[in-house]
DNA sequence: AGCCTTTGACCAGCG
DNA sequence: TCGCTGGTCAAAGGC
């Protein structure tokens, strides 16, 4: 929270043949469970084939992305231009929305988790197969060019580029990831590419027209494995943009270290993120909540279990220990009911508000220097969206709008969620119509 | 020893 | 055809 400076992602669009794309519904059809297409369209624009990267806040429309989900058959490209005009309409004003709670502010960090929700949540949404791409697909497109067979793109938000705080998803999965987090140490922080539950080598690295950092280039650690991606920064450095290539042909590795707690765990979080930062993160749950205003219950609970994130497989033990010490939920009590650990197996979709969210598209919407970064709930046939952006008092704050109306239950939690938190094992449907 | 990153060179596509 | 640019290779070196 004590940093408000501006950051600005500048979405560059990487140069793509793209002329093979893969089709959409073949994503779809091989990721676990996507909504139905419905919605996304509106973010969809015709993808230039060049690189263009912008160098500041920009409205340029060049680059967008298209979520796979939205894609159910072919024609794909005229489709999607045709709903381009009326659906950012539709993002901007209010026009079909089933329900449009107040925003809810918070916090840059808490932001942070949000974005780093989407690229967890896709790793989580692998099936059993696993040779789905790992994270969410966001297609490019470019009409009158089918889909690239190949080429999914993972936009990183700016606060997942962010600070040091960000919330990297890595340090989650140590030794699985050891090679990679090897990696990671050794080239720097800011050299970083996230994980997404697959061994990565580097393979390369090119400085790209237009862009203060280079490019990286990964392959896929498997001998067998087609699968590369390469990872774009931000004109700060950090990682704007992956953008992956390929089909796994061979199941995610599986972590060694289970995230559950345990002081191998605790260690390594307080190694990782430092106990002030664990202790912060919980404490901006409780504060960011303190400053929501004209937000109900249901929004404010929905936006502060967003915060809980992944974190919470980590520091779950933590945060209660964190609690009793610092008196927080005694100080917040119903804040800190609010927000309650989310518990999700690491096969699972990570819940932020208690349902599960795939972050389908990031842009620059009219009126506003920062991106925006779109969700849509995972839930069968659920078209609920939200939409994290930065406060445009540039306070450093996110407000967090939500659409539409859950058509399910919320997931039941699993793993330790009632043992870790029980005051959080009674969700509230945050959303109504 | 094995796996990784680094980095310059090479290649291909495109205008 | 040529130059630009992005993507990949592969040798060298590090851990």
């Amino acid at each position: 929270m004590q940093d408000a400076k501006k950051i600005e992602i500048a979405k560059p669009m990487a140069a793509r043949p793209f002329s093979n794309f893969r089709s959409i519904p073949d994503l779809l059809a091989r990721g676990a469970s996507s909504p139905p297409a419905s919605s996304f369209p509106e973010e969809t624009v015709a993808i230039k084939p060049k690189t263009t990267r912008l160098k500041s806040s920009s409205h340029d429309s060049a680059a967008r992305v298209v979520s796979p989900a939205d894609d159910e058959s072919e024609s794909v490209p005229s489709r999607l231009s045709e709903k381009v005009s009326v659906t950012c309409m539709r993002a901007d004003s209010e026009s079909n929305v089933l329900y449009k709670p107040t925003a809810k502010f918070i916090s840059r960090a808490t932001a942070s988790l949000l974005a780093n929700l989407g690229n967890l949540d896709a790793v989580h949404q692998q099936p059993a197969t696993n040779n789905q791409l790992p994270v969410q697909v966001l297609e490019q497109v470019k009409p009158n060019y089918n889909y690239h067979p190949t080429y999914s793109r993972q936009r990183i938000s700016p606060s997942q580029s962010d600070t040091k705080q960000t919330y990297e998803p890595s340090n989650l999965v140590p030794q699985n990831v050891e090679p990679d987090m090897r990696t990671q140490q050794s080239i720097g922080s800011g050299d970083r590419p996230s994980y997404d539950g697959y061994n990565w080598r580097k393979y390369g690295q090119k400085q790209v027209k237009g862009s203060e950092y280079p490019r990286s280039y990964y392959k896929c650690t498997d001998p067998t494995c087609p699968v590369k991606k390469k990872v774009e920064r931000s004109f700060d450095g950090q990682i704007a943009e992956i953008v992956y290539k390929g089909e796994h042909n061979h199941p995610q590795p599986q972590p060694p270290m289970r995230l559950s707690s345990g002081p191998q765990e605790q260690a390594f979080v307080a190694e990782e993120y430092g106990s002030e930062t664990l202790n912060s993160l919980w404490s901006n749950c409780v504060l960011e909540m303190s400053v929501s205003t004209g937000t109900s219950s249901q929004v404010g609970r929905a936006g502060s279990r967003a915060v809980s994130v992944d974190h919470e497989k980590l520091d779950c033990k933590r945060r209660k220990n964190d609690d009793q010490v610092s008196g927080v939920n005694g100080a917040a009590e119903g804040v800190a009911e609010r927000h309650s650990v989310t518990h999700t197996s690491t096969e699972s979709e990570i819940s932020g508000d208690g349902y599960h969210w795939r972050k389908y598209g990031q842009k620059v919407v009219k009126g506003n220097t920062y991106p925006r970064s779109y969700y849509r709930c995972t839930g069968p046939k659920c078209n609920v969206r939200k939409y994290v952006e930065r406060a445009s008092d540039d306070s450093g704050y996110f407000v967090t709008t939500y659409e539409g109306k859950h058509t399910h239950e919320m997931p039941a939690r699993t793993m330790n969620f009632a043992a870790c938190d029980p005051d959080a094992a009674a969700p509230h449907h945050p959303f109504i119509t």
